[in-house]
DNA sequence: TTGTAAGCGTTATCAT
DNA sequence: ATGATAACGCTTACAA
């Protein structure tokens, strides 16, 4: 119960040695005597010291610890879309190897991007992942511009040289569409995602250079990432073009909420209208019909996140943005 | 690109004052004249100044962040289950409020328990959640008996003196399978969760509690929450007890699982054989049939463990205990 | 190889 | 109401 932890200085009295001594033990520094360290050590264990994090940054300028930045009213972060929990993962796990800690900050609005700038410059973290950004947030620049390590999740809309990480959107999008091409579809329409989300303008971009390559006409509406937002696009694309075929979603959940205004609607998938999603989230794999979709590796996404980040305050040079593979994953509801 | 952000002593030379009266200004202390406040002021927004937060909390001994120790390996915490997002929302809210920040840590295995336990001890926050514990999990205990403020989201297995927050799992299972008697059903089984788990056993014992004061006999499987386990542990008891008709499982997806295998198995839901689930998760809705289950309030959950924390951290005391209510949802599935 | 001593940027206790 | 000044616990030149 005795709640002051035990201080260097206790424990270089314990051993019989000066504060410095302990010091160079605890950190590891070669340049002591085998004795010694043993004597030291041994007081270390009796008196259970650990070193105050706070002392230690006061001096070393260091935090050990990272930010992840979760914009919280994303619609894509807190949804059943799994986006948010495997990037944690990721994220964590690479930290974890460096022995850092992770500090979760929802920017849950534009107040909180002062809060979180403060909290940045306080010295408390040593560098800040952010993550499915909306628009030409200044957040990234604002923070990169005070010296501190920045990495965000896609590049940030305002062309600000930060450097980032993404999956391959842009990519796995016209797979997807060309698949469609390829398997005879000839009205291919996309529910795009918001337009300013770099996830969404990507998908679209992709789905609009496949269609154009095929000299399709581009059809398109727009959701927000939700099912409930792909259920009305679906219905708006119908409505004006009854005679569409197929349509590439920018997200599973939008997929499916399509697949139940077809249904609906009284249209077969894939039979009268083929349907791609993309995430590849579980549920995808269980709703009726399975859902094709374009995966991407988000575990991965988050790994790589914070290796960069992790690089990038050890003053190692990284490139300025990674890009991650996509993969149409093929079943049955086109 | 000045690195070096400036200090206290910078401020009060530029204001012409001492080191003193501007950490009473930024620490809005009363003591100090209006006209000198509104100098010091000027002087912070001209320079930048931010407080180091590794200063002050070597001074003041507090660090104003709280972790959050999640283990990883809960197969709960990382599937579509949101109850980790959640749960997470509801915590990041309320530490807002108090202008917390929040550390997330994963307990990826035994000896993250010894890392976690030198970090919290290291002082870098100033309190621990603790979530969906495994089993005797010693961590709670150990981390309580350094003086640390603990909440843990359910009791701590091993009857330690850690306050907790929880859900009222035993009454909302009691009333899934009292629902189920009410409507006629005369074999009711349940798919239970981890016997090692909180939510595993209160779950169970009140399916165990509304059987038994039905003078039902137990018809019991386990499985992990997850739906692979929800559709073995189906298969099994649809072997050893065929005439069953009814089913209550411990988690939405246990649930889901146990309809896929009861369909393979040709048996209508809920005209054969009704089921119940419990979380309501999204996907709840989404399923054929809609599932009727049982809601948990997770996000609720988060705010009310955050804030137990903050009392305890604040040295308020806090009940030993807190249980949110649940609630039945009906559906199709039963 | 080890010890001495000077900070790191705050807060808090005194005087004034 | 304000200002010296002493901690807080640690790292790191520099000296020995």
């Amino acid at each position: 119960m005795n709640r002051r932890r035990p201080t260097l200085e206790q424990v270089a009295q314990h051993a019989g040695v000066s504060r410095a001594t302990v010091s160079r033990v605890v950190n590891g520094s070669p340049t002591v005597a085998a004795g010694i360290r043993e004597l030291v050590l041994r007081s270390v264990r009796e008196l259970g010291y650990v070193p105050n994090q706070a002392a230690r940054s006061l001096v070393t300028q260091k935090a050990n610890s990272f930010a992840l930045v979760l914009p919280e009213p994303s619609t894509r972060v807190f949804s059943e879309d799994q986006f948010f929990p495997a990037l944690i993962r990721g994220v964590s796990q690479e930290l974890e190897i460096v022995e850092c800690q992770l500090v979760l900050m929802m920017a849950s609005s534009a107040a909180s991007s002062a809060r979180i700038a403060q909290y940045v410059l306080a010295g408390h973290v040593d560098g800040v992942m952010l993550a499915s950004i909306h628009g030409p947030d200044p957040l990234p620049k604002d923070l990169a511009s005070t010296g501190v390590p920045v990495v965000t999740n896609g590049r940030s809309l305002g062309a600000s040289p930060v450097p980032y990480v993404d999956v391959d959107s842009t990519g796995g999008a016209a797979t997807a569409v060309r698949y469609l091409i390829e398997r005879g579809r000839k009205h291919i329409a996309t529910i795009a995602g918001p337009p300013d989300m770099v996830a969404g303008i990507d998908r679209l971009a992709g789905y609009n250079t496949a269609i154009v390559a095929a000299r399709q006409r581009p059809i398109i509406a727009f959701g927000d990432f939700t099912r409930e937002s792909g259920e009305a696009a679906m219905r708006q694309l119908l409505e004006e073009e009854p005679n569409l075929d197929a349509v590439f979603a920018a997200s599973d959940l939008m997929a499916h909420g399509a697949v139940s205004t077809l249904r609906k609607a009284g249209c077969r998938v894939p039979e009268d209208v083929a349907v791609i999603g993309f995430d590849d989230v579980d549920l995808a794999r269980y709703v009726e019909p399975p859902l094709t979709t374009v995966r991407q590796p988000i575990f991965d996404l988050g790994r790589v996140l914070a290796r960069q980040l992790v690089a990038m305050a050890a003053g190692t040079p990284v490139e300025p943005s990674v890009i991650l593979p996509t993969e149409l994953v093929v079943r049955d509801s086109a």
